[in-house]
DNA sequence: TAGATTGTTAATCGATTAACAATC
DNA sequence: TAGATTGTTAATCGATTAACAATC
């Protein structure tokens, strides 16, 4: 494995990423071929050296005065996230969320396909949602294992998260992207990634709340 | 304004407020009076002195070997973010996501309400999606001001977000919730929040290559 | 050349963690 | 009382920002 790729980006800086990538493709199929990271900065309200400091652990290398070359970058930053790869996947728990990301056409931006969907009710079995095969919960070890999925979506009520987690983990999931309010616990052989919509939700309140509480008549 | 409303936690802190609340409600609704930061940071994966350091933004005491009351907490919190009066909302762009979003029950155990949605394809106008009513796109100016509405989610594509928050800004809407993976640029009345999905599917896709690198036989 | 941009090194800022007195 | 927990103050850690030489 080259050297930059072992470079571990600081959370922040990685969240970042796929929004200077986001960005960078658009440039590139505007027929762009260098882009700099002033240009990046003022789009996205951050400072240049963030986004020069950000870019740097994906290994490029830019040119003074000209910036990056656009096809390098999108590489650059792909192949430090791993979506240079087709990488197959599963979701779990059919409900409004779970559709919605099937029907979800970003996740073949980044490669991610989503080979079957899995429920517990009985009626959504054997239908498709979206071009997604739904099949009985309890079929999902069986599938994962034989075709050595490794990454689960999981849109399930908070209540069954960890019991499916568990189960997903021994039938050889390695990585969860987990939709359900709860924590999960998990052996280090697994790692997870918590969506927390009503985090943002938290941030936007407590902004508008200082907003108006700021204004006269207050 | 009493004094700790005014108080402004730096967003890491705001960010996990939700999580605290979420848990603190089910305690409360399984009958427990008190709960100790030793405890929510046990569930959470937190050191408790996170947990204190949070939660002192919201002005709480608590009692030394006993902990905090859960219903003062839950107070607490919610006066904090802003999520104790009921907030009227609209949301723009009826689509996977928006349907979605509309059918989320979450959404109204934080006190906000979606009124209305709005779309620009003429076959949703009329419709009812989740029990909420979707009208035309261009008769939501008149329905923000007409009725006072200071939030919108967005669930527009993403060539379209910038237009559609510069029309709703200046009819009256204060608060963004963007789903559009787009950055806003707003006049400093307007504040967003934008959910980013693929952040967190950029620092998951990380966490499985260093996961997988990291291994025997890599 | 002049000027814009990269990329490094050092300084600052803010969040997390540690230490510990207070208290129930 | 002993022990657990709160909440403050100080120390550490990491991310952001500033300064600036290198370079096209």
């Amino acid at each position: 494995m080259p050297q930059h790729l072992r470079r571990v980006a600081k959370q922040p800086s990685v969240q970042r990423l796929p929004a200077y990538l986001r960005l960078i493709k658009e440039l590139r199929d505007l027929g762009e071929e260098a882009v700099s990271t002033t240009y990046l900065a003022e789009l996205l309200d951050l400072q240049p050296i963030i986004v020069r400091k950000d870019l740097s652990v994906t290994g490029i290398v830019g040119r003074p005065r000209i910036g990056y070359d656009v096809g390098e970058l999108v590489a650059a930053i792909e192949t430090y996230l791993g979506w240079d790869q087709v990488r197959d996947a599963i979701l779990v728990g059919v409900g409004h969320l779970g559709t919605a990301l099937l029907g979800y056409h970003g996740l073949d931006d980044y490669r991610l396909r989503v080979r079957a969907a899995f429920d517990t009710n009985p009626a959504l079995a054997g239908q498709s949602v979206h071009n997604c095969p739904v099949y009985p919960w309890d079929t999902a070890p069986s599938f994962v294992s034989a075709h050595g999925i490794q990454l689960a979506i999981l849109t399930v009520p908070a209540s069954a998260a960890q019991a499916v987690a568990d189960t997903l983990a021994a039938a050889g999931i390695r990585a969860f992207w987990n939709f359900s309010p709860v924590k999960l616990h998990l052996p280090p052989s697994v790692v997870a990634h918590q969506e927390d919509l009503t985090a943002g939700l938290g941030v936007l309140s407590l902004k508008l709340r200082l907003l108006l509480a700021s204004e006269p008549g207050e």
